[in-house]
DNA sequence: CTGGGCTCCTGTCAGC
DNA sequence: TGCTGACAGGAGCCCA
């Protein structure tokens, strides 16, 4: 479900909030992704500091160590500063602070939810060693981007979404990005030209800058920890657009799978 | 090292 | 109404 915009938005939404707060309570649903990796009661009486992204993932910094806690495909935050429901039957985490409970609600449990020493030792260490740049970091462009892919076979849509190179991107941003700097998404990694990968980084940029400014993309339940919905993708010019016309041209949009993920493109606008 | 495929899990929807 | 299969915003891991 979430990519970097969402993931983001999420952030936004609770951090200013919880910050500050003392952990009361830990609950836990069913298992998520990897285990807590300490037991629940070693959280309570820390304080939380603030809440930091990278990628995908966010970090909730404790007293001692932190919780890293990715939303997979399905899952979002919720910080309620009332008294939360009892967990339901896709809660699957719950902070309970003194301003409030963060909640992960997570059908697919593809989510996690772990707890780290620190940002760069422990599992988070881990998790985060091969993450690429951030697509806001000023050392994010088309030079980076070419080096980056140099060599790489594998089509520049999954390079995107493998997130060894720029993160944030997953399909939907993807798709979107390859789409406004009309690249072929399967087009070999390491043969997108030098210009073809700054328009690229550009692009990237700009649909993750303004997905954020609509509050990221809800196609079916996605809501950030107040409960608001995002409004991107009443604006994906090709994601989820099978054969409806393109938006420049008017051939009807194709969606074809690159490794089990759809793949949404214009054949005539993104040519190589 | 690269790349391809599988896997985790549940819900929803289209088609029969 | 019920069943089946396809598909869903991610990404780690294993194997060739």
């Amino acid at each position: 479900m979430p990519e970097l915009p969402e993931v983001e938005t999420t952030r936004r939404s609770f951090a200013e909030r919880i910050e500050g707060a003392t952990v009361r309570q830990v609950r836990l649903g069913k298992p998520l992704r990897w285990p807590l990796g300490c037991p629940p009661e070693a959280l309570v009486a820390q304080t939380v500091g603030s809440a930091s992204r990278r990628g995908k993932y966010l970090w909730l910094p404790l007293e001692r160590g932190g919780l890293l806690m990715h939303l997979g495909m399905s899952g979002s935050l919720a910080f309620s500063e009332v008294p939360v429901s009892p967990p339901g039957a896709h809660d699957h985490f719950d902070l309970v602070t003194s301003r409030g409970t963060l909640r992960l609600t997570d059908p697919r449990r593809f989510g996690a939810v772990v707890w780290s020493p620190a940002l760069d030792d422990g599992p988070a260490a881990k998790l985060l060693a091969t993450l690429g740049l951030e697509p806001f970091d000023p050392a994010f462009d088309g030079g980076h981007l070419h080096r980056a892919l140099r060599g790489r076979r594998v089509a520049i849509k999954q390079a995107l979404l493998a997130g060894d190179v720029v993160v944030g991107a997953g399909n939907i941003y993807a798709c979107e990005a390859l789409f406004e700097a009309r690249i072929d998404p399967r087009t070999a990694a390491g043969r997108v030209s030098r210009a073809r990968c700054e328009r690229l980084a550009t692009a990237i940029r700009r649909i993750l800058a303004q997905a954020l400014e609509l509050g990221g993309s809800t196609l079916r339940d996605f809501r950030d920890a107040h409960g608001m919905a995002g409004s991107f993708q009443q604006h994906a010019a090709v994601y989820g657009r099978q054969g409806e016309p393109c938006l420049v041209c008017g051939t009807p949009v194709r969606r074809i799978v690159q490794a089990q993920r759809s793949t949404f493109f214009c054949a005539h606008c993104q040519r190589r």
